[in-house]
DNA sequence: AACGTAACGGACGCCCCCGTCCACTTGACC
DNA sequence: GGTCAAGTGGACGGGGGCGTCCGTTACGTT
């Protein structure tokens, strides 16, 4: 996590680095992106300059302290393929993934959409959507997904986790957890009973 | 909607509010509540100065904008209140107040949550809620909503919405059917094989 | 047509945020 | 301990949004 390449940074100013991407994880976390530099700086008992003479825009900030969760990220989605149950693997993954976005305010919006140039997050991206194809696909074979799932819902659950943002962080969790047991339920291939009013030609 | 109370402004004022108005409304349901009133000024062709006359605040002007979602809002909420079919009444709120939210991009954000001293909304907002609270109990009763189902499992739902908020407008409606489509079967009990749709006991 | 007042809008001050510059400080190596 | 480059933070300029002031315009009434 503390960047230890052969020191190239004097000692203090790898002290201030790591204070400063300890306070911008808080903070994106804690309010999201939107948080003013400055902001960050007066938290990490730093100096604007020092600030951006580490992180020359805000991007590579965001990139840099979101860097963990995306390893979150991968091992969750990893995780849930190893799971010998495809539902399952589905299931845990989506669960994990909305309680982690619900942690992290700024994350989703750091990941998704947001910033379309950084390249390091789109090369993640399609990696993951990749894996989580495969695992939805896997989950459709064994009779447990709907069938009539495609990716752009996983996408449009993910998405709109984002929206639970607003509710106070004491009970954020809790929300999180319900909600992904909703979208799990929504998502899990519900017997031979068809049910009238939902087939909308 | 055009105020025509005993006119009390100059034909030329009540065209600039009128102008104003339908501006914002256009506005905030395209880009969300964060757009410069200097925007919503000039789209409507008068000055920031006359803005601020009729509308002292940007929240005053948010207000004015929505009421008449609100109504619309109360208008679905009242016509699946009055379909005999409770599980299709409850569904079709979910599937209106969607498209609703998905259509105006500002209007979860400014009725919800948002803004604590604007009494008008909060006063319909616990209308809202009461009715939409009948209509679940009455869809419980009925056997076709979840039996664990919570009327923050409807906020949460509704405040999920606006996370689909950054896809691109064309595709928009289509995301919100689909999103509804998903809710309402992650709210419906899932038992026994029973159809629902028509009341089953 | 003329007049008084409501209405208008350009310009202003204020605040917040971003990113940069520069004179001072401090760690690291001799 | 001395030296010096790397490092630091306060101050600066630019931009943008909010809300207000004031000289000018034009409605509508007589």
């Amino acid at each position: 996590m503390a960047e230890q390449l052969p020191h190239l940074l004097r000692s203090d100013a790898q002290d201030n680095r790591d204070r400063v991407l300890d306070a911008a994880r808080a903070l994106f976390s804690e309010r999201g992106l939107d948080v003013p530099m400055r902001v960050i700086a007066r938290e990490a008992g730093v100096g604007p300059a020092t600030l951006y003479r580490r992180f020359p825009t805000k991007q590579t900030l965001v990139d840099e302290a979101f860097i963990d969760e995306l390893a979150t990220c991968r091992r969750i989605v990893e995780e849930s393929c190893a799971d010998p149950d495809p539902w399952r693997g589905f299931a845990s993954a989506i669960e994990r993934l909305c309680v982690l976005n619900a942690r992290n305010q700024g994350f989703v919006n750091a990941f998704m959409s947001a910033n379309p140039e950084a390249e390091m997050f789109t090369e993640h991206r399609v990696s993951l959507q990749r894996q989580l194809a495969h695992l939805a696909q896997r989950a459709k074979r064994a009779g447990a997904l709907r069938r009539d799932f495609v990716m752009d819902d996983l996408v449009l659950v993910l998405l709109a986790g984002r929206g639970l943002s607003s509710v106070l962080p004491s009970s954020r969790e809790a929300r999180a957890l319900r909600f992904a047991e909703l979208a799990i339920d929504a998502f899990r291939e519900r017997g031979e009973g068809i049910s009238v009013g939902q087939r909308r030609r």
